[in-house]
DNA sequence: GTCTATACTTTGATAGAC
DNA sequence: GTCTATCAAAGTATAGAC
C-alpha cells in the first residue's frame, strides 16, 4: 500500500481504493478520487469509460489481490498453521492501532454496500472471497486437515477476521480481534486433533 | 420488525432502519425515507431536528436494541448455551434465505461507513455493540465460563456472526453462517471444558 | 403537526478545447 | 491524453402556508 505510483490510472485505482476502503462505496465521490490522485477529473472517464461502477470494480480486485497477497506472506512467514492464524489477526490489530482504526479489510465496507443494490459488483466481491477461501482452503490441505474441514476452517477464519474488524472498528479497540484470534485458533486446533487420531500420545509422529 | 407502525415517528424510524440496513447510510436519502414512510419531508425535520444524523441515531438505536432482543429469544429458547449459539447461525442463515440475502445485521453496514467518518455515530454503533457483549456474556457466565473466558467467547461469537453476514451476502450463500457455526461452537465446547477440570470422568457432577 | 415549495450543494456524467 | 466547463439529477436542509 506504501506503493509509489506514478502512472495515472494506477493513482486513480490507488486513491479509489483508500477512500472506499474508509469512506465506503457510496461516500467516495468521484471528485474526490480525481483530486486524491491529482489527476483530472476527464481522465477518469478517459481510463475507466464504465464510469463509476468500472472504476469500483478495479479498484476492488487490485485491493481484494493486494489483500490477499500480505495474509499468504503471513502465512508464509509462520512456523504453522495455528500461529499464521494468529499473527493475521495480531497484525490486523497492530495496523488498526498504527492508522487510528482507519485500515481494516480494503473491501469489506463496499461488499457489504452493494450486496443488495449492485448485482455486478457484488459479483466482483463474490470472487475475490472465493478467491481467499480457496487460498486458505489449501493451507488447511497442506496442514493435514481433510478438504472439506479445511474449507469450513478457511471460512469460518476469514468470517472471524471480517467480524472482528466490525466490532474494532466500531468500538476503537484490539479486543475484538484477540478474541477472534483465540475462538478461531481453539476451533483449528480441534479440527486438527479430530484428522490424526492416531496422534495424541506421540506413539510415533507419522506427518510430514 | 413485522410491527405495525401507526405513528408517524415510528414509521419514519422502522423505514430508516430497513433502508440503511440495506442500502446504508451513505445510499440511503431522506426523500426515500419519506416515501418509504409515507411521511411528508417536512415531518422528517419535525421529528429530528438534528436532520439525518439524528434520525440515523435513533433508527441504530432501534434496530439494535430489535436485534439483542431476537438474538436473546433464541437463547432463551435453546436447553444450553451451544444449541443457542448454533441455532443463532441457523436462524439468520433462514433470514437471509427468505429475503433473498437482504436482511443481516441491521447496524453491521452503517458501523463500517461511520466508523472512520462520523464521531458521534460510531459512538452510538459502540453502545450498541457494547450491549450485546454484556448480553452474551452473562449468557456465558449462566453457563459456566468463567468471567473473561465468557466475555471472549462472547466477542468471538458476535464477531463469526458479523463476518459470516459479509461473506453470505456477498456469495449469496449460507455456507459461511453454518461454517462459522461450526467455528464457534467448537471454540465454546472448548472453553467450556477447560472451565470445568474436575468433570470429564463423571466423577460426581459438582455444578449448578 | 402536516405538507409543499424551494434554496443550496454535491453527485455522476458529458462535451469539447487544447 | 490532458484538462476545464457545464449539465441534469439527487443530496440535505429550510421556510412558511395551512
Amino acid at each position: 500500500m506504501g506503493d509509489v505510483l506514478n502512472d495515472t490510472r494506477d493513482r486513480i485505482i490507488g486513491a479509489a481504493a483508500e477512500l472506499f476502503k474508509r469512506h465506503g462505496y457510496s461516500g467516495t465521490g468521484l471528485k474526490q478520487i480525481s483530486q486524491d490522485s491529482s489527476a483530472p477529473f476527464g481522465s477518469l472517464y478517459h481510463f475507466f469509460p464504465g464510469g463509476k461502477d468500472e472504476l469500483t470494480a478495479e479498484a476492488l480486485r487490485w485491493s481484494g489481490l493486494g489483500y490477499q497477497l500480505i495474509v499468504e506472506a503471513v502465512f508464509d512467514a509462520a512456523p504453522d498453521l495455528l500461529t499464521g492464524l494468529r499473527d493475521c489477526f495480531a497484525g490486523a490489530a497492530e495496523v488498526l492501532v498504527a492508522t487510528d482504526f482507519a485500515d481494516a479489510c480494503p473491501i469489506e465496507t463496499v461488499a457489504l454496500e452493494v450486496a443488495s443494490t449492485n448485482e455486478p459488483l457484488r459479483l466482483v466481491t463474490a470472487d475475490i472471497f472465493d478467491s481467499w477461501i480457496r487460498a486458505i482452503t489449501a493451507r488447511g490441505e497442506a496442514a493435514g486437515l481433510a478438504p472439506e474441514v479445511a474449507r469450513e476452517i478457511g471460512i469460518a477464519f476469514i468470517a472471524a477476521l471480517e467480524g472482528a474488524f466490525v466490532l474494532a472498528r466500531g468500538l476503537k479497540s484490539t479486543e475484538p480481534m484477540y478474541a477472534a484470534a483465540s475462538a478461531t485458533v481453539a476451533a483449528a486446533t480441534a479440527a486438527l486433533e479430530q484428522s490424526k487420531p492416531a496422534k495424541s500420545r506421540k506413539r510415533g509422529n507419522h506427518e510430514a
